[in-house]
DNA sequence: CATCAATTGTTGTCGTCAACAACAATCTTT
DNA sequence: AAAGATTGTTGTTGACGACAACAATTGATG
């Protein structure tokens, strides 16, 4: 296959949001150097799945680092905040209004019991389910947690502007 | 989608110990949320994340559902795309211009190449580096990826509306 | 030219996460 | 009381991101 000249311009009509025009990249077929920004990404960028997906990576990946020190990620976070909010709750109900399956809210609610955050009391009504509830503990915590929640935040805005995260919530307001 | 739970189910007494007993919500107006939905966020509904990981969520099942006839997930779309639009690139390149793993992308292509969609050809310049490119079959195959995906991409228009889509698609632009 | 550092593809492990399936204990309904 | 549904639990599967290590190869340095 040595003359693979160029082969090229075969991407044709479709992909016409290319960011630059795309020089010699097909060439000898050598994936030369290419900096990494020449390359098209055609119909994704069409795509709010494409850019949804980079842009929870970057979040969640910012949360994290952000709590860090406190080692809490970002479902255990909204566990928690939901359960601080919403005493008593079931399991069951917890996982409903996250979205998150009941199976595994088992482990992290094993977790988070573990480190004395949350407390699984047995309901007085119900005994197959369990009411949740903050410990002491898990209150004073929490406050933190929301505090460097909030910091990372600010983060987002500072990387999408902060009036375009105001537009990102309202618009996703209908899966909360 | 598949779980309403058509209620007459009571979300009863369990977890209530807060929750104010659903007295009798006249249904006489707007249907809004059907059983257990006074649950409150609390600061989840500031946090961009949050709401993030729920469209994400739903966007992916969507696109699998979509595209569940042909058996292609959202990340081997992104990859055959690029690979369309790039003829030629290294493994490195499409990992790299994707935000995955290269180590990641080796079984990807393994079962895209397993399905006659991609080939590994040899670089004529660089005996380490594969240059990737789209079979014949993939080729076609990928045409009829983009008219499911661009149906996909249509119900997401139709969840969000099409002008808050467009404007999700700018706002996140940076992270393609 | 020889040597060392960097790159590329690959393999492997680890941990997170969503989706199911099954089960025992316990309501709820009939 | 019997049948059916719900709750918490355990387990499995598969996709996914992050890392670490390795052989082959390339590039740069002395």
């Amino acid at each position: 296959m040595a003359g693979q000249e160029k082969t090229s311009r075969k991407a044709a009509g479709t992909a016409a949001a290319v960011r630059r025009p795309r020089s010699h990249r097909t060439n000898g077929g050598a994936p030369r150097g290419e900096a990494g920004d020449d390359i098209g990404l055609d119909a994704l960028v069409g795509h709010a799945g494409y850019a949804v997906r980079r842009f929870q990576l970057w979040i969640f990946q910012d949360f994290i680092k952000t709590l860090a020190t406190v080692d809490i990620r970002p479902t255990q976070y909204s566990v928690m905040t939901v359960i601080g909010a919403n005493p008593g709750l079931s399991q069951m109900a917890v996982a409903k209004r996250l979205g998150i399956e009941r199976a595994r809210l088992v482990h992290l609610l094993d977790s988070l019991e573990e480190r004395d955050f949350v407390s699984r009391v047995p309901s007085a009504t119900d005994r197959r389910s369990h009411a949740l509830h903050l410990t002491a503990r898990g209150k004073t915590a929490l406050a933190q947690f929301k505090r460097l929640a909030a910091e990372h935040e600010r983060h987002v805005a500072e990387k999408i502007g902060k009036e375009n995260r105001e537009q990102l919530l309202q618009i996703l307001a209908c899966f909360t």
